[in-house]
DNA sequence: GTGTATATCTCGGGG
DNA sequence: CCCCGAGGTATACAC
Protein backbone atom coordinates (compact mmCIF):
# COMPACT_ATOMS: atom_id res chain seq x y z
CA UNK A 1 0.00 0.00 0.00
CA UNK A 2 1.29 3.56 -0.83
CA UNK A 3 0.46 6.57 1.25
CA UNK A 4 1.19 10.09 -0.12
CA UNK A 5 -0.06 13.29 1.27
CA UNK A 6 0.00 15.62 -0.97
CA UNK A 7 -1.92 19.31 -1.74
CA UNK A 8 -3.64 18.53 -4.87
CA UNK A 9 -6.87 19.55 -6.64
CA UNK A 10 -8.71 16.58 -8.36
CA UNK A 11 -11.80 15.97 -11.56
CA UNK A 12 -13.35 13.20 -12.13
CA UNK A 13 -15.65 12.93 -15.01
CA UNK A 14 -17.53 9.62 -15.89
CA UNK A 15 -20.88 8.77 -14.13
CA UNK A 16 -21.42 12.18 -13.08
CA UNK A 17 -18.70 15.18 -13.16
CA UNK A 18 -17.14 16.14 -9.95
CA UNK A 19 -14.73 18.88 -9.04
CA UNK A 20 -12.49 18.71 -5.62
CA UNK A 21 -10.33 22.48 -5.11
CA UNK A 22 -6.71 22.90 -3.67
CA UNK A 23 -5.92 20.97 -0.72
CA UNK A 24 -3.96 18.90 1.44
CA UNK A 25 -5.13 15.20 1.42
CA UNK A 26 -4.17 11.50 1.49
CA UNK A 27 -3.98 9.48 -1.43
CA UNK A 28 -3.99 5.86 -1.06
CA UNK A 29 -2.83 3.09 -3.46
CA UNK A 30 -3.44 -0.20 -2.44
CA UNK A 31 -2.42 -3.49 -4.46
CA UNK A 32 -5.07 -4.13 -6.25
CA UNK A 33 -4.42 -0.30 -8.17
CA UNK A 34 -7.20 1.21 -6.60
CA UNK A 35 -6.95 4.46 -5.30
CA UNK A 36 -8.69 6.67 -2.76
CA UNK A 37 -8.69 10.17 -1.96
CA UNK A 38 -9.01 11.00 1.63
CA UNK A 39 -10.18 14.53 3.48
CA UNK A 40 -9.01 14.76 7.27
CA UNK A 41 -12.80 13.76 8.65
CA UNK A 42 -16.34 12.89 6.92
CA UNK A 43 -16.16 9.29 8.03
CA UNK A 44 -14.66 6.36 6.04
CA UNK A 45 -15.68 7.05 2.66
CA UNK A 46 -12.89 8.99 0.17
CA UNK A 47 -13.97 11.97 -1.51
CA UNK A 48 -12.98 10.59 -4.92
CA UNK A 49 -11.49 7.14 -5.82
CA UNK A 50 -11.43 5.00 -8.85
CA UNK A 51 -12.25 1.02 -8.07
CA UNK A 52 -9.71 -1.15 -9.42
CA UNK A 53 -9.60 -2.39 -12.11
CA UNK A 54 -7.99 0.76 -13.47
CA UNK A 55 -4.46 2.33 -14.94
CA UNK A 56 -2.73 4.55 -13.42
CA UNK A 57 -0.61 7.40 -15.13
CA UNK A 58 1.86 9.12 -13.36
CA UNK A 59 2.59 12.39 -15.19
CA UNK A 60 5.13 15.40 -14.02
CA UNK A 61 2.94 17.04 -12.22
CA UNK A 62 -0.53 14.63 -12.17
CA UNK A 63 -1.51 11.89 -11.91
CA UNK A 64 -4.77 10.27 -14.47
CA UNK A 65 -6.59 7.09 -13.60
CA UNK A 66 -8.69 5.46 -16.14
CA UNK A 67 -10.84 2.60 -16.19
CA UNK A 68 -12.70 0.33 -19.20
CA UNK A 69 -16.01 1.99 -18.91
CA UNK A 70 -13.90 5.30 -19.58
CA UNK A 71 -14.48 7.05 -16.16
CA UNK A 72 -11.81 9.24 -15.60
CA UNK A 73 -9.89 10.35 -12.43
CA UNK A 74 -7.41 13.14 -12.74
CA UNK A 75 -5.22 14.41 -9.85
CA UNK A 76 -2.80 17.39 -10.16
CA UNK A 77 -0.20 17.09 -7.56
CA UNK A 78 0.77 20.76 -6.66
CA UNK A 79 2.79 20.24 -3.55
CA UNK A 80 4.27 16.63 -2.41
CA UNK A 81 4.47 16.19 1.26
CA UNK A 82 5.32 12.89 2.27
CA UNK A 83 5.14 9.41 0.49
CA UNK A 84 5.52 6.41 1.89
CA UNK A 85 4.75 2.35 0.70
CA UNK A 86 4.04 -0.93 2.87
CA UNK A 87 3.53 -4.73 1.91
CA UNK A 88 0.92 -5.31 3.80
CA UNK A 89 0.19 -9.33 1.91
CA UNK A 90 -3.24 -11.27 1.70
CA UNK A 91 -5.48 -9.92 3.97
CA UNK A 92 -7.47 -13.26 5.53
CA UNK A 93 -10.67 -11.75 5.81
CA UNK A 94 -13.34 -10.63 7.85
CA UNK A 95 -15.86 -12.87 9.66
CA UNK A 96 -19.11 -11.66 10.34
CA UNK A 97 -21.88 -13.43 12.60
CA UNK A 98 -25.08 -11.58 12.81
CA UNK A 99 -25.95 -10.51 9.33
CA UNK A 100 -29.02 -11.67 7.71
CA UNK A 101 -27.92 -14.92 6.28
CA UNK A 102 -27.39 -16.07 9.41
CA UNK A 103 -31.01 -15.05 10.60
CA UNK A 104 -32.69 -17.26 7.46
CA UNK A 105 -30.56 -19.74 8.79
CA UNK A 106 -31.98 -20.29 11.84
CA UNK A 107 -35.56 -19.27 10.76
CA UNK A 108 -34.90 -22.19 8.12
CA UNK A 109 -33.85 -24.62 11.05
CA UNK A 110 -36.58 -24.43 12.35
CA UNK A 111 -40.10 -21.81 10.84
CA UNK A 112 -42.58 -22.74 14.00
CA UNK A 113 -40.41 -20.14 15.55
CA UNK A 114 -42.93 -17.75 13.13
CA UNK A 115 -45.64 -19.11 13.09
CA UNK A 116 -46.63 -22.47 14.53
CA UNK A 117 -47.24 -25.30 12.27
CA UNK A 118 -45.05 -23.80 9.32
CA UNK A 119 -42.92 -26.40 7.95
CA UNK A 120 -40.16 -25.19 5.15
CA UNK A 121 -40.58 -26.09 1.65
CA UNK A 122 -36.84 -25.06 0.70
CA UNK A 123 -35.06 -21.38 1.30
CA UNK A 124 -34.51 -18.73 -1.77
CA UNK A 125 -37.59 -20.17 -3.51
CA UNK A 126 -37.12 -18.16 -7.37
CA UNK A 127 -39.36 -16.74 -8.89
CA UNK A 128 -38.88 -14.77 -11.97
CA UNK A 129 -38.40 -11.11 -10.26
CA UNK A 130 -36.17 -12.60 -7.34
CA UNK A 131 -35.73 -15.19 -5.13
CA UNK A 132 -38.09 -15.66 -1.44
CA UNK A 133 -36.42 -16.43 1.30
CA UNK A 134 -38.38 -18.67 2.66
CA UNK A 135 -41.14 -20.76 1.09
CA UNK A 136 -43.15 -22.45 4.00
CA UNK A 137 -46.76 -24.51 4.29
CA UNK A 138 -48.78 -23.72 7.07
CA UNK A 139 -50.53 -26.47 9.09
CA UNK A 140 -53.75 -26.06 6.38
CA UNK A 141 -51.03 -27.01 4.06
CA UNK A 142 -51.24 -23.24 2.56
CA UNK A 143 -48.80 -21.70 1.11
CA UNK A 144 -46.27 -18.92 3.09
CA UNK A 145 -43.69 -16.48 1.58
CA UNK A 146 -41.71 -15.61 4.18
CA UNK A 147 -39.76 -12.39 3.73
CA UNK A 148 -36.71 -11.92 6.44
CA UNK A 149 -34.62 -8.85 7.43
CA UNK A 150 -32.81 -7.81 10.40
CA UNK A 151 -34.20 -4.25 10.08
CA UNK A 152 -38.13 -4.28 9.00
CA UNK A 153 -38.89 -1.21 6.83
CA UNK A 154 -40.95 -0.28 4.27
CA UNK A 155 -38.62 -1.97 1.08
CA UNK A 156 -38.86 -5.43 2.23
CA UNK A 157 -42.96 -5.32 2.56
CA UNK A 158 -42.59 -3.60 -0.97
CA UNK A 159 -40.37 -6.87 -2.09
CA UNK A 160 -42.91 -9.11 -0.35
CA UNK A 161 -45.71 -7.44 -1.90
CA UNK A 162 -44.02 -7.92 -5.64
CA UNK A 163 -43.01 -12.00 -4.52
CA UNK A 164 -46.63 -12.91 -3.43
CA UNK A 165 -48.12 -10.91 -6.85
CA UNK A 166 -46.34 -13.09 -8.79
CA UNK A 167 -46.67 -16.36 -6.20
CA UNK A 168 -50.53 -15.89 -6.73
CA UNK A 169 -50.74 -16.72 -9.99
CA UNK A 170 -48.77 -20.18 -9.69
CA UNK A 171 -51.62 -22.69 -9.36
CA UNK A 172 -49.44 -24.59 -6.79
CA UNK A 173 -49.05 -21.52 -4.38
CA UNK A 174 -52.60 -19.95 -5.58
CA UNK A 175 -53.46 -18.18 -1.80
CA UNK A 176 -50.33 -17.81 -0.40
CA UNK A 177 -49.62 -15.46 2.42
CA UNK A 178 -47.10 -13.63 3.30
CA UNK A 179 -45.18 -13.45 7.00
CA UNK A 180 -42.23 -10.15 7.21
CA UNK A 181 -40.03 -11.35 9.76
CA UNK A 182 -37.29 -8.90 11.16
CA UNK A 183 -35.63 -8.55 14.65
CA UNK A 184 -37.08 -5.13 14.80
CA UNK A 185 -40.09 -3.94 12.69
CA UNK A 186 -40.89 -0.18 11.99
CA UNK A 187 -44.33 1.07 12.75
CA UNK A 188 -45.00 2.17 9.17
CA UNK A 189 -43.74 -1.04 7.73
CA UNK A 190 -45.97 -2.80 10.35
CA UNK A 191 -48.76 -0.29 8.96
CA UNK A 192 -48.30 -0.98 5.20
CA UNK A 193 -48.05 -4.81 5.59
CA UNK A 194 -51.51 -4.73 7.58
CA UNK A 195 -53.00 -3.25 4.79
CA UNK A 196 -51.29 -5.76 2.80
CA UNK A 197 -52.77 -8.72 4.62
CA UNK A 198 -49.08 -9.54 5.31
CA UNK A 199 -48.12 -10.85 9.25
CA UNK A 200 -45.12 -9.30 10.72
CA UNK A 201 -43.13 -11.52 13.28
CA UNK A 202 -40.18 -10.01 15.70
CA UNK A 203 -37.66 -12.38 16.76
CA UNK A 204 -34.90 -12.10 18.80
CA UNK A 205 -31.94 -13.62 17.03
CA UNK A 206 -30.13 -14.73 20.65
CA UNK A 207 -32.91 -16.57 21.35
CA UNK A 208 -32.85 -18.07 18.22
CA UNK A 209 -29.84 -19.13 18.96
CA UNK A 210 -30.35 -20.02 22.52
CA UNK A 211 -32.86 -22.70 21.05
CA UNK A 212 -30.59 -23.80 18.82
CA UNK A 213 -28.00 -24.05 21.23
CA UNK A 214 -30.70 -26.66 23.28
CA UNK A 215 -31.66 -28.41 20.58
CA UNK A 216 -28.25 -29.09 20.16
CA UNK A 217 -27.51 -30.47 23.01
CA UNK A 218 -30.34 -32.91 23.24
CA UNK A 219 -28.52 -34.83 21.54
CA UNK B 1 -4.75 12.53 10.34
CA UNK B 2 -3.07 10.04 11.88
CA UNK B 3 -1.35 6.81 10.26
CA UNK B 4 -0.20 3.73 11.55
CA UNK B 5 0.97 0.71 10.25
CA UNK B 6 0.86 -2.38 12.41
CA UNK B 7 0.13 -5.97 12.63
CA UNK B 8 -2.87 -6.59 14.62
CA UNK B 9 -6.31 -8.32 14.94
CA UNK B 10 -9.60 -6.46 14.99
CA UNK B 11 -13.00 -7.25 16.86
CA UNK B 12 -16.02 -5.26 16.47
CA UNK B 13 -19.64 -5.68 18.10
CA UNK B 14 -22.49 -3.45 17.63
CA UNK B 15 -25.35 -3.69 14.57
CA UNK B 16 -23.54 -7.07 13.69
CA UNK B 17 -19.97 -9.22 15.36
CA UNK B 18 -17.15 -9.17 13.29
CA UNK B 19 -13.32 -9.96 13.92
CA UNK B 20 -10.31 -9.63 11.44
CA UNK B 21 -7.53 -12.25 12.32
CA UNK B 22 -3.87 -10.72 12.47
CA UNK B 23 -2.60 -9.18 9.76
CA UNK B 24 -0.59 -5.95 8.58
CA UNK B 25 -3.03 -3.20 8.21
CA UNK B 26 -3.23 0.64 7.54
CA UNK B 27 -5.01 2.35 11.13
CA UNK B 28 -6.45 5.64 9.83
CA UNK B 29 -7.83 8.30 12.53
CA UNK B 30 -9.34 11.48 10.91
CA UNK B 31 -9.67 14.58 12.90
CA UNK B 32 -12.77 13.84 13.49
CA UNK B 33 -11.93 11.03 15.37
CA UNK B 34 -13.22 8.28 12.93
CA UNK B 35 -11.02 5.00 12.72
CA UNK B 36 -11.19 2.90 9.75
CA UNK B 37 -9.06 -0.42 9.61
CA UNK B 38 -7.76 -0.85 5.41
CA UNK B 39 -5.98 -3.90 4.36
CA UNK B 40 -4.16 -4.07 0.71
CA UNK B 41 -6.99 -4.07 -1.16
CA UNK B 42 -10.74 -4.10 -1.65
CA UNK B 43 -11.67 -1.09 -3.37
CA UNK B 44 -12.23 2.34 -0.55
CA UNK B 45 -14.28 0.30 1.95
CA UNK B 46 -12.30 -0.71 5.11
CA UNK B 47 -12.33 -3.97 6.54
CA UNK B 48 -13.60 -2.05 9.75
CA UNK B 49 -14.41 1.40 11.24
CA UNK B 50 -16.10 3.50 13.83
CA UNK B 51 -17.27 6.52 12.82
CA UNK B 52 -16.99 9.70 14.57
CA UNK B 53 -18.46 10.42 16.95
CA UNK B 54 -16.83 8.23 19.13
CA UNK B 55 -14.14 7.63 21.79
CA UNK B 56 -10.72 6.54 21.87
CA UNK B 57 -8.88 4.74 24.39
CA UNK B 58 -5.30 3.27 23.87
CA UNK B 59 -3.83 0.99 26.23
CA UNK B 60 -0.41 -0.57 25.93
CA UNK B 61 -1.50 -3.08 23.42
CA UNK B 62 -4.80 -2.00 22.31
CA UNK B 63 -6.85 0.35 21.08
CA UNK B 64 -10.66 0.43 22.28
CA UNK B 65 -12.76 2.69 20.34
CA UNK B 66 -16.22 3.26 21.82
CA UNK B 67 -19.13 5.47 20.79
CA UNK B 68 -22.99 5.96 22.21
CA UNK B 69 -24.75 3.24 20.67
CA UNK B 70 -23.06 0.84 22.72
CA UNK B 71 -20.75 -0.55 19.70
CA UNK B 72 -17.05 -1.28 20.19
CA UNK B 73 -14.29 -1.45 18.26
CA UNK B 74 -11.32 -3.59 19.43
CA UNK B 75 -7.77 -3.16 17.91
CA UNK B 76 -5.26 -5.77 19.36
CA UNK B 77 -2.09 -3.95 18.16
CA UNK B 78 0.74 -6.99 17.84
CA UNK B 79 3.20 -5.21 16.22
CA UNK B 80 3.83 -1.21 15.41
CA UNK B 81 5.68 -0.97 11.88
CA UNK B 82 5.30 2.88 11.46
CA UNK B 83 3.38 5.71 12.16
CA UNK B 84 2.68 9.24 11.07
CA UNK B 85 0.72 12.48 11.61
CA UNK B 86 -0.31 15.49 9.18
CA UNK B 87 -1.98 18.40 9.79
CA UNK B 88 -4.40 18.49 6.47
CA UNK B 89 -7.12 21.40 7.71
CA UNK B 90 -10.43 21.47 6.58
CA UNK B 91 -11.19 20.73 3.08
CA UNK B 92 -13.54 22.81 1.05
CA UNK B 93 -15.50 19.61 -0.15
CA UNK B 94 -16.35 18.26 -3.76
CA UNK B 95 -18.98 19.44 -6.12
CA UNK B 96 -20.93 17.68 -7.79
CA UNK B 97 -22.62 17.80 -11.71
CA UNK B 98 -24.91 15.75 -13.08
CA UNK B 99 -26.91 13.99 -10.29
CA UNK B 100 -30.54 13.50 -10.07
CA UNK B 101 -31.57 16.91 -8.48
CA UNK B 102 -30.06 18.28 -11.67
CA UNK B 103 -32.01 16.50 -13.84
CA UNK B 104 -35.20 17.20 -11.80
CA UNK B 105 -34.33 21.29 -12.05
CA UNK B 106 -34.48 20.89 -15.80
CA UNK B 107 -37.32 19.24 -16.17
CA UNK B 108 -39.08 21.16 -13.80
CA UNK B 109 -37.94 24.26 -15.19
CA UNK B 110 -39.86 23.03 -18.73
CA UNK B 111 -42.17 19.76 -17.88
CA UNK B 112 -43.16 20.03 -21.50
CA UNK B 113 -40.39 17.92 -21.98
CA UNK B 114 -42.13 15.21 -19.88
CA UNK B 115 -45.08 15.52 -21.65
CA UNK B 116 -47.10 17.84 -23.92
CA UNK B 117 -49.38 20.48 -21.77
CA UNK B 118 -47.48 19.50 -18.62
CA UNK B 119 -47.70 22.46 -16.29
CA UNK B 120 -45.30 22.40 -12.89
CA UNK B 121 -47.40 22.67 -9.55
CA UNK B 122 -44.73 21.79 -7.00
CA UNK B 123 -41.43 20.49 -6.67
CA UNK B 124 -41.09 17.88 -3.84
CA UNK B 125 -44.58 17.72 -3.15
CA UNK B 126 -45.38 16.26 0.45
CA UNK B 127 -47.25 13.37 0.89
CA UNK B 128 -47.42 12.04 4.80
CA UNK B 129 -45.16 8.91 3.19
CA UNK B 130 -42.38 11.51 1.41
CA UNK B 131 -42.28 14.10 -1.30
CA UNK B 132 -43.12 13.51 -4.66
CA UNK B 133 -40.27 14.90 -6.98
CA UNK B 134 -42.82 16.98 -8.95
CA UNK B 135 -46.41 17.21 -9.11
CA UNK B 136 -47.71 18.78 -12.35
CA UNK B 137 -51.40 18.86 -14.19
CA UNK B 138 -51.76 18.02 -17.55
CA UNK B 139 -53.73 19.85 -20.08
CA UNK B 140 -57.15 18.73 -19.17
CA UNK B 141 -56.44 19.66 -15.33
CA UNK B 142 -55.82 15.90 -14.38
CA UNK B 143 -52.77 15.95 -11.11
CA UNK B 144 -49.89 14.25 -12.77
CA UNK B 145 -46.85 12.72 -10.63
CA UNK B 146 -43.79 12.89 -12.06
CA UNK B 147 -40.67 10.48 -10.46
CA UNK B 148 -37.52 11.31 -11.71
CA UNK B 149 -34.54 9.27 -11.93
CA UNK B 150 -30.79 9.08 -13.51
CA UNK B 151 -31.52 5.28 -14.09
CA UNK B 152 -34.99 4.21 -13.91
CA UNK B 153 -35.19 0.76 -12.11
CA UNK B 154 -37.87 -1.21 -10.22
CA UNK B 155 -37.33 0.82 -6.86
CA UNK B 156 -38.74 3.85 -8.45
CA UNK B 157 -41.57 2.39 -10.14
CA UNK B 158 -42.30 1.15 -6.63
CA UNK B 159 -41.82 4.21 -5.16
CA UNK B 160 -43.46 6.30 -7.61
CA UNK B 161 -46.60 3.76 -7.14
CA UNK B 162 -46.92 4.68 -2.96
CA UNK B 163 -47.24 7.81 -3.80
CA UNK B 164 -50.01 7.65 -5.99
CA UNK B 165 -51.75 4.98 -3.94
CA UNK B 166 -51.13 8.51 -1.13
CA UNK B 167 -52.29 10.93 -3.35
CA UNK B 168 -55.19 9.00 -4.85
CA UNK B 169 -56.76 9.76 -1.68
CA UNK B 170 -56.63 12.90 -1.29
CA UNK B 171 -59.86 14.63 -3.01
CA UNK B 172 -57.99 17.18 -4.82
CA UNK B 173 -55.64 14.85 -6.73
CA UNK B 174 -58.30 12.33 -7.56
CA UNK B 175 -57.20 10.18 -10.93
CA UNK B 176 -53.88 11.28 -10.20
CA UNK B 177 -52.24 9.57 -12.97
CA UNK B 178 -48.07 8.68 -12.76
CA UNK B 179 -44.73 9.52 -14.89
CA UNK B 180 -41.66 8.10 -14.65
CA UNK B 181 -38.90 10.00 -15.47
CA UNK B 182 -35.07 8.92 -16.33
CA UNK B 183 -32.27 8.87 -18.26
CA UNK B 184 -32.66 5.39 -18.93
CA UNK B 185 -34.96 2.66 -17.89
CA UNK B 186 -34.63 -1.08 -17.37
CA UNK B 187 -36.87 -3.06 -19.19
CA UNK B 188 -37.97 -4.65 -16.25
CA UNK B 189 -39.27 -1.31 -14.98
CA UNK B 190 -41.08 -1.00 -17.67
CA UNK B 191 -42.84 -3.74 -18.06
CA UNK B 192 -43.41 -3.36 -13.81
CA UNK B 193 -44.84 0.29 -15.19
CA UNK B 194 -47.22 -1.22 -17.81
CA UNK B 195 -48.49 -3.34 -15.40
CA UNK B 196 -49.72 -0.67 -13.25
CA UNK B 197 -50.40 1.98 -15.39
CA UNK B 198 -47.67 4.05 -15.38
CA UNK B 199 -45.66 5.93 -18.03
CA UNK B 200 -42.55 5.84 -19.10
CA UNK B 201 -40.65 8.80 -20.60
CA UNK B 202 -36.51 8.80 -21.19
CA UNK B 203 -35.14 12.39 -21.71
CA UNK B 204 -31.27 13.07 -22.43
CA UNK B 205 -29.55 15.29 -20.01
CA UNK B 206 -27.29 16.96 -21.99
CA UNK B 207 -30.34 17.61 -24.16
CA UNK B 208 -32.12 19.49 -21.90
CA UNK B 209 -29.15 21.18 -20.91
CA UNK B 210 -29.41 22.07 -24.74
CA UNK B 211 -32.38 23.44 -24.51
CA UNK B 212 -32.08 25.33 -21.44
CA UNK B 213 -29.33 27.29 -23.37
CA UNK B 214 -31.57 27.71 -26.25
CA UNK B 215 -34.09 29.46 -24.15
CA UNK B 216 -31.91 31.65 -22.63
CA UNK B 217 -30.48 32.46 -26.07
CA UNK B 218 -33.90 33.97 -26.89
CA UNK B 219 -33.73 36.34 -24.32
C1' DG C 1 -22.52 -10.37 -18.52
C1' DT C 2 -27.46 -8.81 -16.35
C1' DG C 3 -30.58 -8.83 -12.48
C1' DT C 4 -31.59 -8.85 -7.61
C1' DA C 5 -30.84 -8.11 -2.76
C1' DT C 6 -27.80 -6.74 1.16
C1' DA C 7 -25.04 -3.27 3.84
C1' DT C 8 -22.04 -1.93 10.69
C1' DC C 9 -24.26 0.72 3.80
C1' DT C 10 -22.77 6.43 3.91
C1' DC C 11 -24.50 10.85 3.38
C1' DG C 12 -27.63 14.75 3.35
C1' DG C 13 -32.13 17.05 4.05
C1' DG C 14 -36.46 17.97 6.51
C1' DG C 15 -39.53 17.70 10.44
C1' DC D 1 -33.65 12.40 17.08
C1' DC D 2 -36.01 9.74 13.28
C1' DC D 3 -37.57 9.27 8.61
C1' DC D 4 -36.75 9.33 3.85
C1' DG D 5 -34.21 9.21 -0.43
C1' DA D 6 -29.83 9.30 -3.35
C1' DG D 7 -25.47 7.19 -4.32
C1' DG D 8 -19.90 7.33 -9.25
C1' DT D 9 -23.48 3.50 -3.94
C1' DA D 10 -20.12 -1.34 -3.38
C1' DT D 11 -20.54 -6.19 -2.94
C1' DA D 12 -22.13 -10.90 -3.37
C1' DC D 13 -24.74 -14.28 -5.70
C1' DA D 14 -27.78 -16.46 -8.97
C1' DC D 15 -29.05 -17.02 -13.71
Amino acid sequence: MRLVIARCSVDYEGRLSAHLPSAVRLLMVKADGCVAIHADGGAYKPLNWMNAPNRLAEHDDRWIVTNSKGETLTIVIEELIAETAHEMGVDPGLRKDGVEAHLQELLAADPTTIADGLILVRREYPTDIGPVDLLCRDAQGRAVAVEVKRRGEIDGVEQLTRYLERMDRDPKLRGVRGIFVAQVIKPQAKVLAASREIDCVEVDYDELRGIESNELRLF
